[in-house]
DNA sequence: TCGTGTTTTAATAGATTTATTAAATGTATT
DNA sequence: AATACATTTAATAAATCTATTAAAACACGA
């Protein structure tokens, strides 16, 4: 069976700048390298795109809005505070493990510049005021019933990302200072799944 | 009283490299820049540092020593543990704030540029294992009295500097993303500290 | 003030990068 | 085959950046 597909060299072009800009950024990475790696002319890259920043926003938005829209998924009400909080911490670390360079792609490429970021509000719309106010009204309702202490969602929301985020973000530095082997930081990423769950659930305990 | 010091030009060079480097980064910043913004000529730069790289190096290194031995602080055991992990996180926190865009820069820049951290293991020996294993062995005894959950002493620094240091490196896109405005972010950050320092102690308690 | 060493500049080489343009190639249609 | 259109390339302009070199300016003790 073939499984050769014949691809667009824009698509080819597409492809490759998104390795090269996840492996080394936006300005790490050159058109004359995206087009060697792609196998084309480097002035093929400016008559598809116009400009390396537009042929990186293709890109920078698309995996972008692709992540927030799966972090702010709204997880159902309905399964009770605290599983709705494992569930969304669960689901961001898994798509975050299989996308382990995202968090140091996206956090560079908006510190250096955060304009970026403004350009995606429109796109989200009022996605992360929606998830905020039905998790609050989750918590104020838990508050209520004594389940859990008293926190705003937006904390609570970073905590979360903080602690998944910064796994991937440090790993290889942790592994570098601490002298760590590979099998060291293996079982860390395995248990640290259950460990940012049991932190944040612990830490929303009523004193 | 005049408080005038007639600074060398070669610190006037760094003081304005590190200005620059911390804002824009180390590709973001031209030679050619740090030379006009401190009002000398280009040429000098290279004479007083040779390259680029080793201007920065002098700076990063400076700043991440700085930092890292801060946090590195084998903060006295006698405390208690409890009381010993507030200290820890105040500190850091403290630090933080008072230098807010130094985590950005440091991840940025290791992120970029991993080797970066190698050159740095001489210089901090085995500080980071000291710190490792006297707080892992604080936690074990209190373990073993019931005090606190078990949990690896590397897991529990990990998440203490990731919600320090992820309210800074995050700042700017909360603020767009979740429309907030200055004085709702002021609050968060003030709230923060306590915050983290609820959220790791009572993270520990055991089940 | 002369001479010596240090600091600073002007000029520029050399590399790289983005972007444009005009020409060449390819492809599908009549 | 001839036309028309999209794709791709070669060549190159223009900007920028790092680094070097040689000369100028400066500082200061003999």
């Amino acid at each position: 069976m073939n499984t050769d597909i014949k691809l667009s060299m824009e698509q080819v072009i597409v492809e490759t700048a998104e390795r090269l800009f996840l492996e080394k950024g936006f300005s790490g990475t050159s058109t004359t390298d995206i087009a060697r790696k792609a196998g084309c002319n480097q002035a093929l890259i400016h008559y598809y795109f116009r400009t390396k920043e537009k042929l990186f926003n293709v890109i920078f938005e698309k995996k972008l809005i692709f992540f927030l829209e799966q972090l702010l998924k709204v997880h159902s009400e309905s399964v009770g505070l605290k599983e709705r909080i494992r569930l969304m911490i669960e689901s961001h670390f898994d798509l975050i493990a299989a996308n382990p360079q995202f968090p140091g792609f996206i956090t560079s490429e908006l510190l250096a510049s955060p304009k970026r970021l403004t350009a995606l509000k429109g796109v989200l719309g009022d996605k992360p005021n929606l998830l905020i106010e039905s998790l609050q009204a989750q918590i104020d309702a838990e508050v209520q019933k004594g389940g859990v202490r008293p926190i705003r969602a937006l904390d609570l929301l970073l905590s979360m990302i903080m602690l998944n985020v910064g796994l991937f973000i440090y790993y290889p530095m942790i592994k570098n200072v601490g002298g760590l082997k590979d099998e060291d930081m293996k079982k860390s990423v395995e248990s640290r799944k259950k460990e940012n769950v049991i932190m944040i659930l612990n830490s929303l305990k009523p004193d």
